[in-house]
DNA sequence: TGTTGTTTCCAAAGCGCTTTGAATTTCTTA
DNA sequence: TAAGAAATTCAAAGCGCTTTGGAAACAACA
């Protein structure tokens, strides 16, 4: 069944019929209601690639599979995928994913998602302090949307969440307990979120005229290995940190063994906080012991953005989104005051 | 630049340029090279949804987010999808994904992306042995390709790895080590391959007249806290397991712990064999010690059913695929003759 | 009554491609 | 050389929707 089907059936014009199931002003709200009944009754559904010509638009929203796998990254990157999957579909758009092969540049498949022009504005996320992406894209007039921000002075619509406040916050948590000497287990700092987190951190720690001792501030890949030999080499130096600031959980996991293995219990001997993506099956208060996290939800983010970026293709020239969300720190039991050590 | 403008550029019809740049036999050579070139020099790309009107083929392929979410099963699916993703791509083809949102029927998913006609086929993974989805997507008249099998008596289109034979291979192995007590974690029995897997061991013991002891078939979401749970179990019965069969290498690390918290050392005090999804982080070889493993790689599987998935399409009347997939067994340090203990 | 303004509806023109059926040109063959 | 076959090319008809530019119907006003 298809347009002109049913306008024959209600004996009423294409254009009426169209109008009247998207919601256009100037048809009365008889026919209105006669149109959507006939439609419903008959299971009439537009062609997706008949409105995709006639309006140029493709509905479909696109994303790129970060380049460099690993396995928390893909966990993080499922979790936002499904909160961008699951919203899209909600307001009636498809979300089609690409991929750098590879070996192939990261740059070919923005190109070639561009050119075919089978998505009206593409996601992207984890940006670099400098991210070529967003060049790229512009001069492509590709409408995009980024998670997290980059440096860049030019304006673009993004999400991110507050990353330097939240690593500040937690930080000053563990200076207002009197720890001195913190170690920040960061992500890499080519990243700029992971470079927000080290100026919060430092921030927070230049309030109380701190500054970090040599080699507190390590940036590495977020994973539990990367955890576990950074806080194992930390822990064996002369003063050793009394406090670990972890950039997530997987590597939280990685520094809790490494201080188990010196016989060091955490939420007794030693302090530990950690930031946590609200993964569906990994969360900071199953740990053992709870822990003290800055917390935001991945899932939400993914949500929003797509939200957003739709909210961007249908009113045109409205000023591009710039949200950014303030993260909570629940404190639970991973963190003491330097004196109870 | 359109069609219709290239066409008026070369002074010839858009059927003839349509037809030299797809590929029709009936155009001659010099001139197919000459609109190639053409095509080449002004950045023709085709408006896939024009082509999608005319043909109507969408050129897309879809697949269905697991229900439920668990850390590996979002490994595993990441990893499966990158592999679908990376050859639809190579094909000219997109991937878009679907979504059960909590709480709604799975059912609804596969109705909704089949009214609205986005995509040509659908790609269903991790099929049980009854599985609704298969008459359902039959009965809408959608196309689709099961990555694993039912219990079904109407053909399908499938690809599999040959669960049965690769758990029968492995307990094998084990039996001809002189093993006896040998304990199964499996996945939960609904699923197809579970069963499979669980046929194939009790084969392969019945081939030595054993008959597997009370409470040593489990079949469990396939976690490593399950794997941790059942093999502590196990391990605490008065004649206990010499060998552990696992379903995946997240439940054989959790069989590992357990192991390692009673005093027992694998591949010295008890036996261990995983299968092996070949996922990009976590493999059998880097652990220690290195597991025996019967494996698979999922992303080649994504690969190759999205390969099928598109021939299937092209060639409307060929005889519905049906692969499966023989699985290597591979030994390494974790199994041991039984007398060696 | 005629005029103007509102509502409500419609015919028709695209959107850019594929594909049918026919026309034209070129090649064979008697 | 003419007739038939084969190789090329083309005009035009969709595919199913949106949207422009009226037209028709109706109400409100002078």
């Amino acid at each position: 069944m298809n347009l002109r089907q049913l306008s024959l059936q209600l004996g009423l014009s294409q254009t009426t019929v169209s109008r009247a199931l998207n919601g256009f002003p100037e048809v009365s709200e008889e026919t209105r209601v006669r149109v959507k009944a006939a439609a419903e009754l008959h299971g009439y559904r537009p062609s997706a690639a008949a409105r995709r010509l006639a309006t140029g638009q493709s509905g479909t929203l696109g994303v790129v599979f970060p380049a460099e796998r690993n396995m928390l990254g893909d966990l993080l990157f499922t979790e936002f995928l499904g909160g961008c999957v699951e919203m899209a579909s909600d307001l009636g758009y498809d979300v089609t994913l690409a991929m750098a092969r590879a070996g192939q540049s990261e740059e070919a498949v923005y190109r070639r998602a561009v050119r075919s022009a089978r998505v009206d504005a593409m996601i992207l996320s984890s940006p670099l302090i400098a991210d070529p992406r967003l060049d790229l894209l512009r001069q492509l007039g590709m409408p995009f949307i980024v998670h997290g921000r980059t440096r860049a002075k030019t304006p673009y619509a993004h999400l991110d969440i507050d990353n330097e406040g939240a690593f500040e916050a937690a930080a000053r948590l563990l200076t207002d307990l009197g720890h001195q000497r913190i170690a920040l287990l960061n992500g890499e700092t080519r990243y700029n979120f992971a470079a927000d987190r080290e100026r919060g951190y430092r921030s927070a720690l230049a309030a109380k005229g701190l500054v970090p001792p040599q080699g507190f501030v390590c940036d590495d890949p977020m994973t539990e290995e990367s955890g576990f030999r950074q806080a194992a080499r930390l822990l064996a130096v002369e003063h050793r940190p009394t406090a670990f600031l972890c950039s997530n959980i997987a590597q939280a996991t990685g520094a809790g063994k490494a201080c188990r293995d010196v016989g060091l219990q955490i939420g007794k001997h030693i302090a530990l906080i950690a930031h946590d993506d609200r993964l569906h099956e990994i969360r900071a208060e199953t740990f053992d012991p709870p822990l003290t996290a800055t917390q935001s939800s991945l899932g939400d983010a993914g949500r929003r953005i797509v939200e957003l970026c739709i909210a961007m293709l249908q009113t045109p020239n409205s000023p591009l989104a710039a949200e950014v969300w303030p993260v909570d720190l629940v404190v639970r039991a991973s963190t003491i005051p330097v004196q109870a050590l």
